[in-house]
DNA sequence: CGCGAGCTTGACGTTGTTCAACTAGAGTGG
DNA sequence: CCACTCTAGTTGAACAACGTCAAGCTCGCG
């Protein structure tokens, strides 16, 4: 079973403690390869399909990252403070970034050039063998994530979006949400009215409490249990 | 716009280079540290959440890897010959496989030691690089095909995976499939019976062929269409 | 005070699943 | 050589889950 361990759960989960494994010379290269810059809400960090010429360092923020499509998009994941973006698209062939990136708060990020990022992985195993870490956790959470929702129905992955809120992000059972019901629809894969009706069937049921963007979880375990059985 | 770059394609495309690599000793060293066996049609090579004490090399042979789920599996990816298996479940904290993994057909493989193989990572920093380059592109694989299962209809699916197996297995316009109607319901994540139905849709509008396990395409780029418009 | 974006609700349509029945072909044993 | 059975394939009808559309509402802000 897949869902006991990871539910469709967005927001990448460890810090990027890579960097602690440099050298003190190649970290100060590392501080002269990079350009720190601020990136105010709604504006667009990566661009899917154009050339990847850094990688980024995401200080402070959080960031929506999703696939580029035609009716909707695809949201992949949400990436708090101290994560790395656009580390996928290293890949040798066609340096482009896998995916778009926009941030959804205020964020401040730091552009790491990507030909020195690459030489650092191939000059420092050590570097390279805990890049090699992060992709994997990242992957096993996109697969937890694509799980989800392709498996889970719509109940099912407004539980999970609400337990990952209030435990990943906010680590409280009341929370202020900045995101609009349009972006809990693009996060869960449904539509607004969808959300809206759901949020509606949990609120009558006593599991959620709701006004406005301000949301209280009443019953972890009922929505846990929502969340597992689809 | 995803789509037109990476369809729902099931198959990981590029071949494992990364032993080349490896210096002379390190080659012999891995010699010693790998076990060749081989298995039957439909059994389990990787069982997700147990103990991963091997990456698997796929010398011949064709697998599915998917994750385990309540009512229905979700197929990753299939794997041809020549690749690894296994790789994205040697990050750090769990030893465990994130998938499970059955053959296909009858599959030559062999196993390697994951100490041996995190061993080689930590002290081979080209090695490293090039197995960060099979993960990365092996994400964008997966990307492109939960795009597809997510945001993508029956026929765009059912077109996906006709030109796929086309074009990347069997390259011919026309093969005998060894899948089941079961099989491929589960590669496109519908029902079988929606299947069937969307087979005879395209056969009727002679797209393809069909007869018995034998299939030929008819019209690629109608399909190529059907997959891009959904 | 009025405008507009986001939110909410109901009615309705589409898509794909489920269920049940039926068919065809491939062994198997008498 | 003929039932007998088993699995895979096929078909149709009923159903459930979501999305879409259209309308009305709310609230913050100029």
């Amino acid at each position: 079973m897949f869902n006991t361990r990871a539910p469709s759960c967005i927001i990448e989960n460890q810090h990027t403690t890579c960097f602690d494994l440099l050298s003190e010379a190649e970290r100060k290269k590392l501080f002269s390869n990079q350009i720190s810059i601020t990136y105010k809400k709604g504006e667009n960090i990566t661009k899917q399909g154009s050339y990847a010429s850094h990688v980024i360092y995401l200080e402070e923020g959080l960031v929506k990252v999703y696939l580029e499509g035609k009716p909707k998009d695809l949201i992949l994941k949400i990436i708090p403070s101290e994560h790395l973006i656009g580390l996928p698209s290293i890949y040798d062939g066609n340096n482009t970034f896998l995916y778009s990136s926009t941030a959804y708060i205020d964020s401040k990020v730091k552009l790491i050039d990507i030909g020195f990022f690459k030489s650092l992985i191939r000059s420092n195993a050590e570097f390279a063998s805990q890049v090699i870490n992060i992709l994997n956790e990242n992957t096993a959470q996109i697969y937890g994530r694509f799980y989800c929702l392709t498996h889970k129905q719509s109940h099912g992955r407004v539980a999970d979006i609400l337990l990952c809120l209030s435990q990943r992000i906010f680590k409280s059972q009341s929370f202020e949400l900045s995101f609009t019901r349009g972006d809990l629809a693009e996060l869960t894969g449904l539509s607004t009215e969808s959300v809206i009706r759901i949020l509606k069937d949990f609120t009558s049921e006593q599991l959620i409490a709701v006004k406005g963007k301000n949301f209280e979880i009443l019953n972890t375990e009922r929505l846990e249990q929502i969340s597992m059985t689809g």
